[in-house]
DNA sequence: AAAATACTTAAGTTTTCACTTGACAATTAA
DNA sequence: TTAATTGTCAAGTGAAAACTTAAGTATTTT
């Protein structure tokens, strides 16, 4: 049970499809197995586990066997990272607009 | 020149992909124009004309022809639209933590 | 006017991705 | 012990996505 470092590449690329979105908030209901997150999805049991390892492998989720069924949770360290790069860029952004700002102040100035 | 309301399954699914991701991050410099944001890009300016189109439909960036070279940049409320997402998922999460606490809490005082 | 620049468009190729099928293993219930 | 449940694995299919090629348009430079 290592703790994956979440990748923020494989995040982003995981969120990118809307079924693996829609089980990462069935997740943050609470923990639940396999089969109860299939439970909504018009797909096979097959394919809903190959959703779970990409989300898994980014570090999104983390699971665990007990017996035959496998308890999945939300990690929410991935996130994190998500929304540190989204910060990052916004904030460079804004910075640059501050910059600009300044610029235009400073015409004023001079008028 | 409208604004796209920025639509979150498209903002996900355009930076699933690495190359806009890049691309995002360069503009989040400043406004550019086409050719200067493909120059880091090891592929032809078609594709990068065709990525820019993604961000644009996402509501990401917003572009505007003058003369022969179109300047791109990037449009904030699509990255709001996401950095919402990722809260609201973390405030469910959360709140089921504190809900767990509150039982555990109880659980002690009744022993 | 001719050449260079900065895209644009359409069509084709290649690769990736989501999903299924079917067979199998392990665990639990009857 | 037999049957049902819960998942696992590997291989294959089909469609979407990324990217290229090639030819064309509008604008600017020389």
């Amino acid at each position: 049970m290592h703790k994956k470092k979440p990748d923020i590449d494989l995040v982003f690329r995981a969120l990118g499809d809307p079924t693996r979105r829609a089980m990462v908030e069935k997740l943050s209901q609470g923990p639940m197995s396999v089969s109860r997150m299939a439970e909504p999805f018009d797909m096979t049991l097959a394919a809903v586990v190959q959703h779970m390892q990409v989300l898994e492998e980014c570090g999104l989720v983390q699971t665990e066997k007990v017996g035959r069924v496998r308890s999945c949770r939300i990690e929410p360290a991935g996130l994190d990272a998500m929304e540190q790069w989204i910060r990052d860029r916004r904030s460079k952004w804004e910075l640059r607009l501050d910059r600009l700002g300044d610029l235009l102040a400073e015409e004023d100035e001079n008028r």
